[in-house]
RNA sequence: CGGGGUGUAGCUCAGUUUGGUAGAGCGCUUGGUUCGGGACCAAGAGGCCGAAGGUUCAAGUCCUUUCACUCCGACCA
């Protein structure tokens, strides 16, 4: 036991301090290292490896729908990013601005993108003549620079990486049909591939993207019972097509603006990964992303034959999964320790009892779980075991979730559960911002989102101002 | 942006009160013994003490400025 507490010196409990919690987990896997630039940060190897799975899954998935990637300039000229007055608003507080090429001064400034609509409709006015140009699916992984006050690692941060995909279609049907598709296609991400269960549903006015009509998000859980917004997708209208002037001719002959939508998911997901799945221990990676997926640590790799056995077995089953050999000469309880805190989802020990039985022995990582099965049946049993893996990593975090989730009718009822737990509560509102204000200043917790899922009763009243209530609104504290 | 904390070896920190030769543990390198939950012995390498100014015979230590990190709030992917 002693050996544990060792372990655990390098990270902090989450239960005593869920923010350094964090930060340790982020050094110690070696996901980041910091920079000398505030608010931007060097994602290692390690770090970087779990993003590219992201992007390669999701890239796929945008692809199987239609879309197409692109890429578009880093710089926004001043004039175009004022060209739409919500969006400038909402923005013009987080720009970083170029002045100076060289030794000279520029006649007008660029904003580094802090995301790409106006550039994207600068280019659609263009691209753009004829009904059979639509719809434009269009999409491109970049960075962002937000110029932000407070910064975290994956949460926050002034440079990060991101996807936004840009769609202009004919009517408003078809563009909140892709609106609503991408932000299904999110949650489904979310769900199957983080095992990290998510809510869908629309933003309140108060919380909308700068310049949209309507903006939908899926909010997940964090395990201290905060809630993270983990991907959204904005419908626009013809808002952006008027202010950019982007026209087609229809079938009719007639001169129409197209419906356009915009949506984007970041390197937060990493975050989010972190605090759903991640324990005193380390990391926890959902299996579909994580770097390596399966590592073999021999035991006693100094006698004869270990080694080769693990060898063999590494070469078996790279065809099934993301496996690893771990050779180095440090000892296997350090190998256990240092890959569990890395988050790996499965560990294979292979030792002299072993080979001699024709066994191994699995260790799982997200329930600590440890099974001796027969090495040459875990070719057949490893892409069973990873599903499983993900499976039960939702059903635990669903399970938090689920233990910190309250229907509330009273203010009151609120401040009774903070007290004890951070938490998501389903309020009933009337859909008066004066209220939804008032719930946040009063307990602290703020709206969310408008779940899909609705259970409104005739009954239920908002428990500012006692009036009818429109919608149940789900509201937590938030990253 | 407000409030706290911190910058000294790759990491965690001591040394700052009272100015006087740059320290420890871990990690790293080499050799050897180990190996089923963070092993051990020996020898080594590693620093303009966050940066810039100032005070002083002398600054990690005192003064000024600034930058970054971190935690807690307000705002945000």
């Amino acid at each position: 036991m002693s050996n544990d507490k060792k372990a655990i010196e390098k990270i902090t409990s989450m239960d005593e301090d869920f923010g350094q919690w964090y930060t340790d987990i982020v050094k110690q896997a070696g996901l980041v290292d910091y920079t000398s630039v505030k608010g931007c940060v060097v994602i290692c190897p390690y770090g970087y490896a779990i993003w590219e799975h992201i992007q390669r899954i999701l890239d796929s998935r945008f692809k199987e729908t239609g879309h197409e990637n692109v890429y578009l300039p880093l710089f926004i000229p001043e004039g175009l990013l004022n060209r739409e007055k919500d969006h400038v608003e909402g923005f013009a507080p987080e720009v970083a601005w170029v002045t100076q090429g060289g030794a000279e001064e520029l006649t007008e400034r660029l904003c580094v993108r802090p995301t790409s609509e106006t550039l994207f409709c600068e280019h659609y006015k263009n691209a753009v003549q004829s009904w059979r140009d639509l719809p434009k699916l269009y999409n491109q992984w970049c960075n962002v620079v937000r110029w932000e006050k407070t910064t975290r690692p994956f949460l926050r941060s002034r440079e990060f990486l991101w996807q936004e995909g840009h769609t202009l279609h004919a009517t408003p049907e078809e563009a909140t049909e892709e609106t609503l598709r991408i932000l299904d296609l999110y949650a489904d991400f979310c769900e199957k591939v983080l095992a990290m269960p998510v809510i869908r549903g629309r933003k309140t006015d108060s919380d909308k993207f700068a310049g949209a009509e309507a903006t939908y998000a899926i909010e997940a859980m964090m395990h201290d019972g905060k809630a993270l917004q983990a991907g959204t997708s904005h419908y626009f209208g013809d808002g952006f097509a008027r202010a950019f002037d982007i026209t087609y001719t229809t079938k009719e002959n007639k001169l129409a603006h197209p419906y356009q939508t915009s949506w984007g998911v970041t390197t937060r997901l990493i975050g989010a990964i972190i605090m759903t799945h991640g324990d005193d221990r380390g990391l926890n990676l959902p299996p579909m992303v994580a770097p390596v997926q399966a590592v073999i640590i021999p035991v006693a790799q100094h006698k004869e034959g270990v080694l080769d056995a693990c060898k063999a077995l590494e070469e078996k089953l790279k065809s099934v999964c993301r496996v690893k050999l771990d050779a180095s000469d440090n000892s296997p309880g350090w190998k256990f320790a240092e890959h569990e805190m890395r988050g790996v989802p499965v560990r294979i020990e292979l030792g002299p009892r072993d080979i001699e039985n024709g066994e191994c022995v699995l260790g799982i990582r997200y329930s600590g779980e440890k099974r001796t099965v027969k090495s040459d049946e875990l070719e057949r049993i490893l892409p069973a075991l990873l599903d499983e893996i993900t499976q039960g990593m939702f059903d635990k975090a669903l399970e938090n979730r689920t233990n910190r989730t309250y229907s509330v009718k009273t203010l009151d009822e609120i401040d009774a559960v903070l007290k004890e737990k951070d938490a998501f509560f389903y309020i009933p509102w009337c859909e008066d911002p004066a209220c939804e204000n008032a719930i946040k200043e009063q307990t602290g917790v703020g709206s969310r989102c408008i779940p899909f899922d609705q259970h409104a009763q005739e009954t239920d009243v908002c428990p500012v101002c006692g009036k009818k209530a429109k919608h149940i609104v789900l509201f937590a504290k938030a990253y």
